[in-house]
RNA sequence: GGGGGUAUAGCUCAGUUGGAUAGAGCAACGGCCUUCUAAGCCGUGGGUCGAGGGUUCGAAUCCUUCUACCCCCGCCA
């Protein structure tokens, strides 16, 4: 609707400009808002407040010429002029009920779009270490992550999601001891703990199983406990599977999944880490010192070198960092989004210093990085501090558990990332009707009620009658509802464009709202039989969006509640 | 000290890449169930958009200074 509008007055402009009112050179940005007030039609323009000056004369003279030269159209009803000059357009009833039809005849795939036009995009998000269960900041990774896969998807892009697997380096020789510990019945409060030692209750849980000689069934590996406290290379392989197979069960509960799960072993295996050294060596942007390999990040923006080769051999992650991304290059993703906890915030310029060093042609802003705040949880009216390390946790696992898998997806989702999140444990059990999740839903499910009930007195309609009788919807609230169906393409768009995934559960909670206000205001099934068609088929379409909206956040529609 | 983020109603947060009188939920108060599900609706009250300056037809939004809080600044990830 936007576009035709615009169209309309492009062609306003060029006869202007032919008439001479306007300057030959007149290369107009023409925008269209959607107004806030009714009062003020559907669409407006501010294009006769910035091209004013450069006409000379007062904008609202200005836009008066414009609206006399406006093409006829039977989409807008009329036009007026106000305040400092806007112009605004009031469109044709028939224009505003015509999106019934569109959503009717899209059905899953109305506010989908092509702008991806299939070009790949590769998402990366979680990628928790494999040394502990996934606590709620995972868990806001994972929505949000999840919610950027599915908005991409929606428009037109091939999405690959991963989640890089770290199952290499000094955390995991660290869990292997501190589970070796345990299954030498030794607790975190010892003298002999290992220092850095991971002390959750989980740790001890591993051990167990491992003792007990337990097969652990990963999704990419099988590893049976040796039940040798002195073995660690074996307690190693079995803590990782095991805590593997956890993620795997939490992620699976939460309705996330992964097209490739890449292991950050493989970089070794591969030789792509060495790959990766000799080839910012040769390129000459590293040093010695201290018995350590340096790479000179600050010549790319970096505040201070970093530390690539440890003086004891090994590689800081930072190394297997740049070089999984430029795999994640050579795979041919011209665009990669990286979904990470804005704690990791200090990887993003190292990395694409990295890149920059390798002198691959990558692009000096590749990849993207969508960095979402941190996740504070109240519990009992006092903050749960979340530190794999000390103990304290609250897992993903629970939360599921016991707020439900929407209303925690819905609730981590719901707020811009760059905004820290405090999820009220209490709040979201002892309040849960509140959730607005459950308002969505009841929204979509009420549609569904008047079905059944439609059904029930052994009536029927069909979706021809109900788009043949569309002139019939002309309360406000109907009207409303018409224009914020119209809205959901543009919202999906902007969302999947920004990576922000929740303008779009903002838009599902105005929707909502605005059916409920319609359904309680006007009875659907009505006697009058075209105006019940009519009436019948916005309902449809109504529940039709909101459900396509809930599966972008990865939360279920209910037909009933 | 440096970098990033945030600051909007009592609380939790929106605010469509500069638009018209800044919104919603919760909390408070008052109404609505013999009528398609009351997990709902209608109404009332509530604001120096952290503070100062700047840019322009127009600023919660952009620039600048300051203040407060969160995160990072490791040869951990």
């Amino acid at each position: 609707m936007k576009q035709e509008i615009t169209q309309l007055i492009e062609q306003a402009l060029d006869a202007l400009v032919a008439q001479g009112h306007l300057p030959d050179d007149t290369q107009p940005r023409v925008q269209i808002d959607r107004t806030r007030d009714k009062s003020h039609g559907d669409l407006a323009s501010n294009i006769a407040l910035t091209l004013a000056k450069a006409a000379g004369m007062k904008p609202r003279e200005l836009a008066t010429l414009i609206c006399e030269s406006l093409p006829a159209s039977g989409l807008v009803a009329h036009t007026e002029i106000a305040g400092p000059g806007f112009i605004n357009f009031f469109l044709s009833d028939s224009s505003n009920q015509a999106i019934v039809r569109t959503v009717l005849e899209r059905g899953d795939s109305f506010g989908h779009s092509d702008t991806g036009a299939g070009r790949r995009v590769q998402v990366e998000f979680v990628s928790a270490n494999p040394t502990g269960p996934l606590h709620v900041g995972h868990g806001r990774g994972a929505a949000v992550g999840d919610s950027i896969c599915r908005l991409l998807a929606a428009t037109g892009w091939e999405v690959a999601s991963e989640f890089y697997y770290n199952d290499a380096g000094a955390q995991i020789d660290n869990l292997a001891r501190s589970v070796q510990a345990r299954c030498q019945g030794l607790e975190p409060d010892s003298t002999e703990w290992p220092e850095d030692g991971y002390r959750g209750d989980y740790i001890a849980e591993v051990a167990r199983s491992y003792l007990a000689g337990d097969t652990i069934d990963a999704e990419d590996r099988h590893v049976t406990g040796a039940a040798d406290a002195d073995n660690l290379e074996a307690i190693r392989k079995f803590a990782v599977a095991y805590l593997r197979r956890e993620q795997d069960l939490d992620l699976k509960a939460f309705g996330v999944h992964f097209d490739l799960y890449f292991l950050e072993s493989s970089l070794y295996d591969s030789g792509a880490v060495e790959t990766t050294v000799e080839r910012l060596i040769a390129n000459g942007h590293t040093y010695e010192q201290d018995g350590a390999l340096w790479l000179r990040t600050t010549e790319f923006g970096d505040d201070k070198d970093r530390v690539m080769r440890k003086s004891d051999g090994g590689y800081t992650y930072f190394l297997p960092d740049v070089a999984y991304h430029l795999n994640k290059w050579q795979r041919g993703f011209k665009r990669v989004i990286n979904e990470q906890g804005a704690d990791h915030h200090s990887t993003v310029t190292r990395v694409r210093a990295g890149l920059q060093a390798l002198e691959q042609g990558i692009p000096e802003g590749w990849p993207d990085y969508v960095l979402h705040q941190m996740v504070t949880v109240m519990r009992d009216g006092e903050e749960v501090k979340i530190s794999k390390r000390a103990g304290s946790y609250v897992t993903l696992r629970d939360l599921i558990d016991e707020v439900g898998r929407d209303a925690t997806r819905y609730f981590l989702v719901a707020r811009g990332p760059s905004s820290q999140l405090t999820f009220d444990i209490d709040l979201a059990l002892s309040q849960s009707n509140d959730n607005p999740v459950y308002y969505i839903q009841y929204a979509h499910a009420r549609v569904c009620s008047i079905m059944r009930k439609l059904a029930q007195q052994g009536d029927t309609w069909t979706v021809d009658s109900g788009l043949g009788s569309l002139e019939r919807l002309t309360e406000e609230h109907e009207k409303a509802l018409l224009r914020r169906l119209d809205q959901f393409p543009e919202v999906v768009a902007s969302a999947a464009a920004a990576s922000e995934p929740h303008t779009v559960a903002n838009y599902l909670r105005e929707l909502a709202g605005e059916f409920h206000a319609w359904y309680n205001a006007h009875k659907t099934l009505v006697d009058d039989k075209p105006l019940r068609d009519a009436r019948l088929a916005l309902s449809e379409a109504v529940r039709q969006t909101i459900r396509n909206g809930l599966d972008l956040l990865g939360v279920s529609a209910p037909e009933s509640m």
